[in-house]
DNA sequence: TCTGGGGTCCTAGGACCC
DNA sequence: TCTGGGGTCCTAGGACCC
């Protein structure tokens, strides 16, 4: 027996949860450190004033008061000194999978929750150390490794991991048992449980239950008659109990979408068209860079009123054509859409995404005559783009200032990764 | 001064088929 | 003429998360 294994239950398992810390802004200090470390730095939604919302900022900024969700503007007038920086998706994913990477050293069973957090179950990994040693070595490889700083919960269940891991920020780690749940959680107001939002939390409320004790404590009946299923879940939860498994089986992705808010409200069919041009031709590329069809469309507006609506058509045979994708957003547009309502956002979103080779036989079958050739065209163009920059080849229509048009504004980047063995399908760098 | 952009999952009604 | 229940797909919206 090695003197780690008094570390590890006897039934039970032991899952970390890795939470990368200010991940946009991190990722923009590992890569310009000169202009960025330790500056108050923030990502925004877009440097403009109409769509500047801070998506992230540094915990310097953060020190000065700049909080996720504030107005570009607010955040310039608590912290005038402010960095302000576009979003780059592209790195995002890299340097995510990068740091999965290593956490895969560790243990195959790892689940991404999103592009900054995944879920490690280390009870088999005993040769590496104790739950603790294995966290901080984590920890010290990704930040000497990548640059980038992160939180790490320990628990015996992903629910409290995921909390233990939010309790010490930046670069803490923290252990979470079940006994430690009723005097760390139970004062907390519901709204702090992980999948508890504000509309549950105030329907709660109304129930007389504020806190997360109150909850652990309720009747399970009661909990059921007032939300379904989810009343069950409510109540284990908040007794720190969570049966799910870190699922390292990586899915495809199950829907590929971009939307933008325009820079002035558009009432104009042909500006809306030219948007969805570039909507379409952004989409299509993420769809083929995964090797995948898409079989619905999906459109979204929104109005200057906020209201936003969605509109989605299933197409006969499922597509990978930013022509094809084009036309249905055009028409569903046109088929939902009074001329001349104002327009705030607008998105392309693709639905029932199907692996290329399982719908090439249906591809095949109803365009042998015409695909080929269309689809020769586009795998060319595919290739000069990886090679020189998303702006090396647009046809005539997307040459234009709208702000779709600058989603592309990223230079294809020359990195591939080996992840032989590590299969992250959301992500698509390549 | 209003409120970004990327997603997932669930629900619910209607169409359609058996 | 009226009758049933089950299953799946499509569509739209909403809650929630990062």
């Amino acid at each position: 027996m090695k003197p780690s294994d008094e570390f590890y239950p006897k039934n039970g398992r032991v899952i970390l949860h890795i939470d990368m810390n200010a991940f946009y802004c991190s990722v923009h200090e590992a890569l310009e450190p000169d202009k960025y470390s330790g500056k108050p730095i923030a990502v925004a939604g877009s440097v403009e004033l109409r769509k500047g919302i801070i998506v992230t900022s540094s915990y310097t900024a953060r020190a000065s008061g700049v909080k996720t969700g504030m107005q570009v503007r607010e955040a310039l007038k608590v912290c005038p000194q402010l960095i302000l920086i576009q979003p780059d998706f592209e790195q995002y994913r890299l340097f995510s999978r990068r740091f999965m990477q290593i956490a895969y050293s560790y243990s195959p069973l790892i689940e991404a929750m999103s592009i900054d957090e995944c879920y490690l179950d280390i009870t088999g990994s005993k040769q590496f150390g104790a739950p603790l040693e294995i966290a901080q070595m984590l920890q010290k490889r990704i930040m000497i490794e990548l640059a980038l700083p992160c939180s790490i919960g320990i628990a015996p269940n992903k629910l409290l991991a995921k909390i233990a891991s939010d309790m010490k920020k930046p670069n803490g780690i923290s252990i979470l048992r079940r006994r430690d749940v009723p005097h760390l959680l139970w004062t907390k107001p519901c709204v702090n449980l992980f999948g508890l939002g504000q509309r549950t939390a105030e329907k709660l409320s109304k129930l007389n239950i504020q806190t997360i004790g109150d909850l652990a404590v309720a009747e399970e009946s009661f909990l059921v008659k007032h939300f379904g299923v989810v009343g069950s879940w409510l109540k284990q939860a908040a007794n720190g109990i969570d049966e799910s498994l870190v699922n390292p089986l990586q899915e495809a992705s199950k829907s590929i979408g971009h939307t933008t808010t325009l820079p002035q409200n558009l009432t104009e069919k042909a500006d809306v068209e030219r948007v969805f041009l570039n909507l379409a031709d952004q989409v299509s590329r993420r769809l083929r860079k995964q090797q995948l069809t898409a079989g619905t469309v999906q459109i979204t507006i929104r109005n200057p009123e906020m209201k936003t609506i969605t509109r989605s058509f299933t197409l006969p045979t499922p597509t990978e054509n930013a022509d094809d994708i084009y036309h249905q957003a055009c028409r569903l547009f046109a088929e939902h859409w009074e001329i001349g309502k104002p327009v705030r956002l607008l998105g392309i979103t693709l639905q029932n995404l199907m692996d290329k080779a399982n719908s090439a036989l249906q591809l095949d079958l109803f365009n042998f005559s015409k695909q080929p050739k269309k689809e020769q065209l586009t795998r060319t163009m595919d290739q000069i783009r990886d090679k020189y920059g998303e702006n090396a080849l647009l046809t005539a229509g997307m040459i234009t200032n709208d702000p779709s048009a600058l989603i592309r504004n990223h230079k294809a980047r020359g990195t591939s990764l080996q992840m032989d063995h590590l299969k992250i399908r959301n992500f698509d760098e390549d």
